[in-house]
DNA sequence: GATGAATGAGCGTTCATTCAT
DNA sequence: GATGAATGAACGCTCATTCAT
C-alpha cells in the first residue's frame, strides 16, 4: 500500500552497494580489473546489470569507491598515536599491524598491487597512496634517527621497500611464503635494543 | 633474382618475429596487455594483422613467447659461475647485475610485474620464475651461511623480498626513487666485512 | 483531517497530469523526444517514475496527449467567427494570430516540427493536423477568390507554405530571423487594398 | 596466393562505403536518426556490425559523411554561373533546379529537415548549411534589387522561407501536395516581366 | 496515490581471429 | 609470405517499464 519509508530504501541501498562492492572486489582481485566484466559482477551478485548502474555510475566509479574505501581503512589503521614518538614497541606494533591488515584485507591489496602498473587506473588513488606512503616513510625516518642511523631516510626507504617486497611475495604466493618466520626476523632486526 | 633459399626465408621469419615481439613488448609494457590491441601492434610493426597470425597463434601465444624469452635471458644472466662459492665481491656483483638487468630490460620487468597479479597469465611463467627464484635464494642462503648467520634462509628470503620491493618501487616510479643511494646502502649493508 | 473527497482526488490527478505534461513538453522541445528520458521528466516534475505510469500508459502515450492537446488548442484558436466572410482585417488578424500562437506556444511547435519527419509518430496527429490545414486553406482560398485571383487555391497553398516556412525558420533560429519585418511585409503583400 | 592489389581493396572499400551510406540514408530518412540502430543498418546492408566500424568511426561519423556529401552535392548544383547577373531565366532555372534536387534527393532532404530540430546533431552541418542559405539569399536579394523592389532583402527572405515551406510540405506529403501547380504559380509570380 | 529498486532488451562500440585472394 | 575485409561475441552502458511495499 504505502511506499517503503526513506529508511527502508536507505537500508536496501546500503546493503546492495556493499554486496556489489564485495563481489566486485573479489573478482577484480582474482581476475584483474580489465578481465572482470560488469556482467560477471552482476551475475555473481545475483542482480541485473542495470541495477548495478543504479548504484555506481560506471565500472571505473565502482573501482574508485572500492579503492578509496580500502585506502581510508588502511589509513585509519596505520594512523599512529600522534605523540611524535615512535618507540621500539610501536615499531613492532606497526610491523605487526601492517601484516594484520595485509592478511585480513588481502583481496584489497591484491587489487591494489595489480593496479599499480596500470598508470591510467592508478591515477585515481595516487594521491591517497602517497599520503600513506609519506606518512610511513617519515615515521620510519624518525625512528631510525632516534636510533642513531647515519642515513635514516635511506634506511626508511629500504625498510619501506622491504615491506612492499614481502607483501607482494606473500600476497601472490601465500602458501609458499614463510610469513611468520620473516615477520619474526624483521622484528628481530628492526626492534632489537 | 634467384628464388630465396630456405635459409633466407628462415631469416625473414626470425627477424619478423623479433620485430613483432619487440613492438609488442613495448606496447604491453607501456599500455598494459589488455589495453594493447593486435591492430596497434601490427600497425606499429608495419605489417598486417593477418601476418601476425602467421607467426603467433594468438595474442596470448605472443605474450607467452615474450615472457618466456625474457625469463630465459634473465636466467642466463643470473647464472653464477657455479664454483659453489659466493664471495663478498660476487654478492656485490650480483646486486649490481640485477639492477643492471632491471634497467636495461625495464620494459620486460614492467610487463612482468604487471602480469604477476593475473593468476591465469602468471601460470605460464610460474615454473620458470620459481627456478630463478630458488636459485637466487639458495645462493643467498649459501652466502649468509658462510657469514655465520643463525637463520641464513630467512635472511635470504628477506633480501630477496627487499630486492623485489626495490625493483617495484623503482620501476613504477623511476624518477622518484633514489636508486643509486639505495643500491649503495644495500651493498654497504650486505657486503661489509 | 477528513478523507479527501472524490472531487479532491480528481483535482490532484488533473493537476499532476498537467504538471507532468508541462514538464515533458519543455524537455521534449528542448532536448528532443528520444533524448528525453522518463527519469528526467519525473525528476524535473518532482515525482517518482512509478507515479508517472499511474497517469500515462507509456512514454508514447504521454507524447500523444501532449500533441493532441496542443493541436486542439491550436484548432480552437484558429477557429474563425464562421460568418463565411474573410475580410481584409480578418486576414491580417489571422496572420497576426498565427504568429502569436507560434510565440506563446513555441515549445509545442518546436516539438511538432521535430516530430513531423518521424512518420510513425506523425501518424498520431495526422488527422487533426489535416483538419486544421484544410480549414486554413479553404479560408485562404475563399479570401483570394474574393480578391479576384485567377487561381485562388494555388495562392492559398502558397501562402500556407510560406507561413510554414516562416514558422520553421523562426522557430529554429529565433535570434537570426527578422520576424517582425517579415510579418509586416506579409501583411503588406496580402492585405493591401 | 598473392594478396589483392591495392586497387582491388580500394574498390571494395569504396563500394562497401557507398552501400552502407545508401542504406543508412534510407533508414535515417524513414525512421529518424535516433530510431535507426547500427544493427538495422548492418542487417539491411547484409554485413556485420563490426564491418561498419571498419568504414565509419561512429554512428555520428556516418551521419556526418552522409550530410556533408549531400550538402556538397546541393552546393554544386546550386552554384550559379558566377557572372554577377541573375536574369529572369536564371531565376526560373534556379527554382526549377531546386525542385529537381528536392525530388531526386528526397531522402537526403527528409533527413536534413528531420535533423534541423535536433540542435546537437544539426551543429555538424550548420556551417555548410548557412553557406548555401546565405548564397541563395544574396542571389535572391540581388535579383529583387534589379527588379526595383523597395525592400529586396525582406523579399528574398520571404522567398527563401516560401521555398522551405514548399519543400517541407512536399517532402512529408508528396502525394497530397500539388507541386507542379505550385511551381508554375511560383515562376509566374517571381519571373513575370 | 506514491515510491524507487529492479529488470531486460537493446544500444553503440571494440577486437581477437579467420580467410579469400 | 602477405593483405585487410569480414565476422561475431562480448563489452560498458541506458532506459522504458514493472512491482512489492
Amino acid at each position: 500500500m504505502s511506499p517503503r519509508t526513506e529508511k527502508q530504501f536507505e537500508e536496501i541501498r546500503l546493503s546492495k552497494k556493499a554486496l556489489i562492492q564485495e563481489v566486485a572486489l573479489e573478482l577484480f582481485a582474482k581476475k584483474g580489473y580489465h578481465s572482470t566484466s560488469i556482467s560477471m559482477i552482476a551475475k555473481k551478485a545475483g542482480i541485473s546489470k542495470g541495477l548495478l548502474y543504479n548504484y555506481y555510475e560506471s565500472k571505473e566509479d565502482l573501482l574508485n569507491e572500492i579503492i578509496t574505501q580500502g585506502m581510508n581503512q588502511a589509513m585509519q589503521m596505520m594512523d599512529p598515536n600522534q605523540d611524535g614518538q615512535v618507540t621500539r614497541d610501536e615499531m613492532a606494533f606497526m610491523i605487526n599491524e601492517s601484516f594484520e591488515i595485509l592478511q585480513t584485507h588481502s583481496r584489497f591489496w591484491i587489487l591494489y598491487f595489480s593496479l599499480l602498473p596500470q598508470a591510467e587506473v592508478f591515477e585515481i588513488v595516487k594521491d591517497k597512496f602517497y599520503s600513506i606512503y609519506k606518512l610511513m616513510i617519515s615515521m620510519l625516518t624518525d625512528y631510525f634517527k632516534k636510533r642513531g642511523s647515519d642515513d635514516p631516510e635511506a634506511e626508511a626507504i629500504i625498510l619501506g621497500s622491504l615491506l612492499d617486497g614481502i607483501y607482494i611475495n606473500y600476497i601472490f604466493n601465500p602458501e609458499l611464503f614463510p610469513l611468520e618466520a620473516v615477520k619474526k626476523k624483521l622484528i628481530d632486526i628492526y626492534c632489537k635494543k
